[in-house]
Formats: structure tokens, sequence, C-alpha cells
DNA sequence: TGAATAATTGACTGGTCGGTCAAGAGTGAC
DNA sequence: GTCACTCTTGACCGACCAGTCAATTATTCA
């Protein structure tokens, strides 16, 4: 099953390399301004060997979108877990959300740009791929909230309710990052931020 | 005073006629796609004439982030008044941001863009005059929250609120786009966050 | 009117960068 | 070893585009 060859065994490693190259550079030139030559360079790689992995940059970049989707939806599972109700839900899916991005400032940095991108006219057919991503993170976040909590029907929308969650923590990262806030104090404000939120969305969630 | 030429009127309304189309094609194709062609396209001028009303193409994204803040600084203004208390004064401020977005999708779209802009690394000076501009706006926020209440002194920094604000509503915002809700759902979404943000704001805000 | 000044134009240029591909290096099987 | 195959490479190409500037048109004022 995972008998892989020396050789693929590289190409494997290669890629790898690409990818974090990608998420470095991408982070902090932006999708426009980063160039393949920057990522080849950053991956200490040949640009050409580039496309070895990825037919394009359009295909890289919404590679990379679906990566962190996962990654992200990954982790926010792993700390659910099973809460007994929908406060505690609430709490924690904000604050995973938060500690995910704070942990992965690129991945955070990548999915805003990408979010901008999907607001563009562009005849790149990726990049209507890279807005099902985007969706299928709010989708879970509806899932979520709808799905694990015991019984009682919800007076707001999940779906309301997951751009709410999403859109709090986005935005306001957003802005805590021009003002250059370091990653201390955002742990803090967002713990702040954290309990406005849920005092407002418990109250009107029927709890 | 206001004795212009009719030479220096044709050169205004050259210039505003520049500023719209300007709007349209960064908002439409972002910042980097947009081409300077496609701008005097828009505005029915030739290429060269952009160049006799701003020295380079980030000078004129610079000039439109600066007249966005304005406008919605202004916008916001006129319509705090002088509220009573700050339950009163939040939600005002919250609607109000709401509804200036959603009247002006154009300027929504070239804040977002701007914000993802600031974030990445870039040798262009005008970069670090578009960071201040949106540093203005969250400044504006907490001048306007911490103005505006009739004595008591607050427990969270206005600064922290300003962003929690802005960050709630440009981030659903920027979901609810990606979704393509038309304006008439925003509008009612935004009614019903803005309850939410509200009751927990105000909760918080020692009310 | 006509000379001086201001505004506008769009063909052109130089640099950039996504994408290509023939050549080379590494690996595997015999 | 050696042949076939895979992976990697970077010089090169063509498209694109910000910015320039000499020529053109419009305005001003005497």
């Amino acid at each position: 099953m995972a008998e892989l060859t020396r050789s693929q065994k590289k190409k494997k490693r290669t890629l790898e390399r690409i990818i974090k190259a990608s998420y470095d550079v991408f982070a902090n030139r932006g999708l426009s301004q980063a160039t393949l030559e920057e990522i080849a360079e950053a991956a200490d790689i040949g640009k050409g060997t580039l496309y070895g992995h990825f037919e394009s940059k359009m295909h890289l970049i919404a590679y990379l979108v679906r990566h962190s989707v996962d990654e992200l939806i990954g982790f926010m599972k792993s700390q659910i877990g099973k809460p007994k109700n929908i406060s505690e839900l609430l709490t924690v899916m904000i604050s995973t959300q938060f500690e995910f991005f704070v942990q992965n400032i690129g991945m955070f940095k990548l999915l805003f740009y990408a979010r901008a991108l999907v607001k563009q006219e562009s005849r790149e057919p990726q990049v209507k791929e890279i807005r099902k991503e985007l969706n299928r993170y709010l989708d879970f976040l509806s899932k979520s909230l709808n799905g694990n909590v015991e019984g009682g029907h919800r007076k707001i929308p999940p779906g309301d309710l997951a751009v709410a969650l999403a859109g709090t923590v986005d935005g306001s990262l957003s802005y805590w990052l021009i003002e250059g806030v370091t990653s201390e104090e955002i742990e803090k404000k967002a713990n702040f931020l954290s309990t406005i939120i849920l005092k407002g969305l418990s109250g009107e969630a029927n709890l």
C-alpha cells in the first residue's frame, strides 16, 4: 500500500518543500505579487520542477486553499468533541478558530487573500473551486452548530450563525494584523471577543 | 474662491470620471488584475491622461482608499448624531456601517483589498499611507465610542471595541458576498447580527 | 486672430513573469 | 553495466502592462 520507491519518496519530499515555501511566499507577498521564481527559490528547487507538481500557479493556489480548509476543519473537529450544550459549543468553536489562525498566520493570510480573490471577476476556472472551498468551511460550521446540539430548534439559521462566527473571527484578526498586534495580545483580545460574541449569540440562541 | 476656469472645470470632470471608473474596475477586477488601460477605457479617456491626475497606479489606489475612508467616516458622523447611551450608539454604529457598505459595495471591496494589501510586504511606499488610512477609520470608531458616552469609565478598551465592530461587520459582509447573498437579504441578516453583537457588547460594556 | 499654456492622447518601451521544453541527473530492473 | 524511465533544471519565449513622451487638441488672454 504505502510502498513508495525512493524516486517517489523524493518527489513527495519535493512536494512538501513546495507547499511549505508556497505558504511562506504567498502569505508574505500576496497571491499576485508572489512569483513562481520566488517560490522555487524559497523551496530551493528549479522553477520548472513546480510544473511537475502543479499545472499552473492558480492550481497551486487552489491546492493550498483546499489544504488550509482541510487543516482548519480537521483541527476544529478534534477540538469540538462532544460538548453538552450550545454555549459550550460556541465557546469552543470561537476560541478554536482564533487559536488555529494565530498558530497558522500563513493559512489565515492565504484564506484572506482567497476571500478577496473570489470577489473578483476572473477567467481562471480554478477560482470557482476556491469559492467552493470557502463555502465548504461555512457549511462545516453550519453543520456543527446544527448537529451537535441536543434537541431544541434553532431560532437562528445555522448558516447565519456560521457567517457571524467566521466573519467576526476573521474580520477582527484582519484588523489586529494591520495594527501589528502580537500573538500574545491577540490571544487575550480574542478571549474577550469570544465572551462578547458568546453572550450575544447565546442570548439570541435561546439558550 | 471657487472661480474655476473652463479648463480647470474640464480637468475636474475628467478626474471625477477617473474616480468613478476606478472604483468600478478595481472592485470588479481586484487591485492587481485591474489594468490602467481598463480604467481609462471605462472612464472613456486616454491612458496617458491618468498620469496627469495621479503619479502612479499605487497613488491612485491610495487616493481611493483615502476617499472611501473619508466617505465612510462622513456618513457615520452624519448618522451618529447625539445618542443618549452606549446601547443606542452601538446600534447606530453597527447598522450604519452595514448600510454604508451595502450601498457602496465598490468601496467595501476596495477597502477589503486594501486590507489584504497592507498584510503583504511591498516596496511601494504608498502602502504605508494606505495602512494609515485603515487605522484612521479604527481611530474614528474608537473616539466615537469613547467620546460620545456620558460619563462612566469603559471596561473595554475602545480600540478593542472598534476592532470588534469593524471586524464583525466587514468579516460577515465578506462571507455573504462570497455566497452571493442579495442586498435585501444582507440588510435583514445584518439586522439580526446587530442584535447579537449589541447584546454581547452591551452586557460586557457594563451598560 | 494667434501665440502661449494646459490638457489629452495612444503608440511605444522596458521589465516582469507564467509557462515551455530540450537537456541532464537520478533511479530502477535486469 | 546499461537501457528505460522518472524527476529536475533553468534558459528561453511570448504576453502583458505600468509608465513615457512627442504630437495633437482645447483653452486662455491679449
